[in-house]
DNA sequence: GTATAGCGATGATCTCTTGTCATCGTCATC
DNA sequence: GATGACGATGACAAGAGATCATCGCTATAC
């Protein structure tokens, strides 16, 4: 290496003396580097005509240059290539996510991450339940996932980022129900029991009703479609909910149930891309910007 | 380097004890080398899970790793060509020469490369005056040179190969001259003033002779068509006569004149590839061979 | 729970590498 | 023959790098 590195500067430099100031050392040192890079190939490398001539390379010294160029140029571009790595200009980012993440934050994020670093690559992993995340988080699969709910698992580092409320979807065309504990016999539409069903139940028979579900999908705007129909009511986070569609009142639960959390993951001790950490903090500001008071409930006001 | 190894065993054994065994180190040292590594890179490029778990590249570990066999592979390519240079199998060859040498000397050399070192390449550059090689031999343009005459250049480092006598030739038809000195008056054929033929015309005035060239040609077989058609007598060097011709009889100089020596020269202070060792053993042998008896002149006496 | 075994990190120490300094011999030039 | 530029070399100091012994951590076994 530090023996490539003075071969080229003997060689353009036609002086070990002159090729030592270049490279910082003294006259002596340059010998010694080129000696031990004889004694390595097993050839002179330089002629050495005395006196102040040039010294010049041999014919297997100029065969040694050019493969010293080719490693030197290699580690060049490995330095680089770390370089922007490490800025986190560059990078592949697979990052897990369930529906709603996937429609009402993800396209913010990327869309900024691909403003602002072009070079970074996100793959995004979709996943109905929260499990499948988390197996896929714990084999490596993901760099980083979001998910319903705080994790209870010791090997994986959580940080909240949105605090989702549920609402509840009544069609425009009815006197709307706002507390949970009325909705019993009531027709609701609602998902497969995925992990956020499942809490939207919990919750329910806490206020002693077991919902009477006419009718299951996991696409949200087929529920509100649904519910516009006039089928019956809902649950929803309320970022799954299109709250501009006049068929269908949007209203805050009265009593409120547990709202949704949704988390971004992280395995611990496993060590993230440079990217991971402009991710993270981007989520957290557009998740941010989700909560304020401008997205707040209009359609039921309206 | 050393770092690099020590990155793909521990990468490949996923642990860094098992490394330290693979490379013949200890586990402190390839801990020690990582460590560095990581240092270099500014990140760590594994994670240690602790325990008997093995340790895990990080995202950045893996890019390293990545490079690092980028880097070391060319360095392997490198020894590889080295080693097959130094050997003397491959390699590339410029050898300077003249008409009677690249007639009579090359081909069987050559051939005899190709056939033992076929990784060599031989590239011959001829010419037809002495200094014009001695300048392109100083000029480090030939690796060694065909030379006419041993050279008086305190730069030049040459061995005799060849002691090629002149012979003269004369028509079948009529009673051949064999003494220089009666060649005053006779017609001749000559070549140009080159090396040689100066060299001829030297040592035919040591004889009281000036010769009266009636044609020049720098074509050896030229010269001999002459002879064949009875324009006059030659005086050529005997490797440059084709000796099977029956239209002219070749005879020795009685009394003779000073043989011309073919010299293989170098430059002093010039490194040669290892291939040029191999070279200049080939000529001697070849050039011993030329001088067996049965190169001997026949035609005179068929 | 405690014991145990495997693993990496670390501080002390030693060795070998690699730098500098001073000096020498060589070669071309004045 | 003096001079100056150059590379080689021996002595010595500084630093890199290896080993050894030991520590702390984690998972597994009893």
């Amino acid at each position: 290496m530090r023996q490539l590195r003075a071969l080229q500067a003997v060689a353009e430099e036609g002086s070990f003396g002159r090729a030592a100031e270049r490279l910082g050392f003294t006259q002596s040192a340059i010998s010694q580097q080129i000696a031990g890079l004889e004694r390595a190939v097993g050839e002179k490398v330089f002629d050495r005509p005395g006196g102040p001539k040039r010294v010049e390379l041999t014919p297997i010294g100029t065969v040694v240059l050019d493969y010293a160029a080719a490693v030197l140029a290699q580690l060049e571009v490995a330095e680089d290539g770390l370089r922007s790595l490490r800025a986190g200009e560059v990078g592949r980012l697979v990052v897990g996510s369930f529906q709603s993440a996937s429609v009402s934050i993800l396209p913010a994020v990327v869309g900024r991450m691909r403003r602002e670093r072009p070079g970074l690559t996100v793959r995004c992993v979709e996943a109905d339940e929260n499990d499948v995340l988390i197996a896929r988080l714990l084999a490596d699969e993901l760099d980083l996932t979001f998910l319903v709910d705080m994790p209870d698992h010791e090997a994986i580092d959580a940080v909240p980022v949105l605090v989702d409320p549920f609402v509840l979807l009544n069609p425009a065309d009815r006197t709307p129900i706002v507390d949970p504990a009325l909705l019993g016999g009531v027709s609701m539409i609602g998902q497969s029991p995925c992990a956020c069903q499942l809490s939207i139940d919990a919750a329910l028979r806490v206020h002693g009703v077991e919902p009477d579900y006419v009718f299951r999908t996991n696409d949200n705007a087929a529920v509100q479609a649904m519910v516009r129909a006039g089928m019956g009511c809902a649950i929803l986070p309320r970022l799954a909910v299109d709250t501009s569609d006049r068929g269908v009142i949007v209203s805050e639960l009265q009593p409120s149930i547990a709202p949704r959390v949704v988390a971004l993951a992280r395995r611990r001790g496993r060590t993230l891309p440079p990217a991971a950490e402009l991710f993270i903090e981007m989520t957290r500001d557009v998740c941010e910007g989700l909560q304020l008071p401008e997205y707040a409930l209009t359609t039921a006001e309206r």
